[in-house]
DNA sequence: AGCTGATTGATATAATATATCATCTCAAAG
DNA sequence: CTTTGAGATGATATATTATATCAATCAGCT
């Protein structure tokens, strides 16, 4: 199967790009990896997809229940636990601990220190992957001789387009 | 007033390592910051940091109001949240949001950029302070044009007691 | 002693997340 | 085409983490 092009959004795009093909990159790469993965992209797994995809901001578990309620019936809390453990666990979710939120990668990351930065604001997230400090983390590790299993880097305060509005 | 030496336990210190030390290194400098900012240290602050401060590693808030439970009367979540607020605005407790859970800083520092390392099977947390890394990160914030105003690192993993052990 | 602001207590509830077991669905095997 | 079995969802309950609100208390000052 042909590899999906790159989400070319770069971080913090502006606010009038395409998101649309931000949209559908997402849950098109989404339903790739369940394909080759042999695994099922049920209708309440793509709608909280499709919630996470709408923006690049990060939602809570509750505010995609309301949104759920809003086109279908009323999903438990459980479910939506259930679909975001399962597209975080397809590497196309990810969860800011610093506010219990949950958004939708728009990078193909196979590195896992990466640095989410979050408009307090706006509350949109950016992905970023710097060289510098996937260099560094080990370096720090095997001096303190510790195995790294998971890296947590959010970096919060204000986006640009909030900054100048 | 004399500035109080540094903690000097090392990041992951040794199992056997003189913990008095670094106890009373704790409580003594958050009764010195009290005493500078003219802000009161309280019996119930104090204990939270006392149980804190009993080990390096990193307590719920409900598992610190058990054990507050067992030498006075059962205070509400209420008061342990909030001494734990004021130990963190203090800077001697830190937050991780990886698993909510708190713990007493070791380090005098003055920079907001560290690296948290937490060992999950015995719960120590580690701090450190790359230099790397504290370029690395307003270098990235100008590029995306992000004020930063607050940075999380946390990293998971096992320390080298536990690995060993 | 009386005032004032900070602290704590008491009570309730919000917000986030998981456990458990029953039921349903789908796709593959027979 | 039916059976069957694993995975997915529903239903219910509950656990865990955290905050809001208002009353009571305490410490320091005059």
């Amino acid at each position: 199967m042909a590899h999906l092009p790159r989400c070319d959004s770069p971080p913090f795009p502006a606010v009038d790009h395409d998101h649309g093909r931000c949209r559908s990159w997402i849950l098109q790469r989404a339903e790739q990896l369940c394909q080759q993965q042999g695994i099922r992209f049920t209708p309440q797994r793509q709608q909280v997809l499709a919630i996470l995809s709408a923006s690049h901001r990060s939602l809570g578990a509750y505010d995609i229940l309301e949104r759920m309620a809003e086109s279908t019936r009323r999903p438990t809390p459980a479910a939506v636990y259930r679909a975001l453990a399962f597209l975080m666990e397809l590497g196309v979710v990810h969860r800011m601990s610093g506010n219990n939120a949950y958004f939708a990668c728009t990078r193909t990351n196979h590195q896992h220190i990466m640095q989410f930065w979050i408009c307090r604001r706006c509350g949109v997230v950016a992905e970023t992957e710097s060289s510098t400090i996937a260099q560094a983390i080990p370096l720090l590790a095997e001096t303190l001789e510790f195995q790294t299993a998971w890296v947590t880097m959010e970096i919060e305060g204000e986006c640009r387009t909030c900054r100048t509005a």
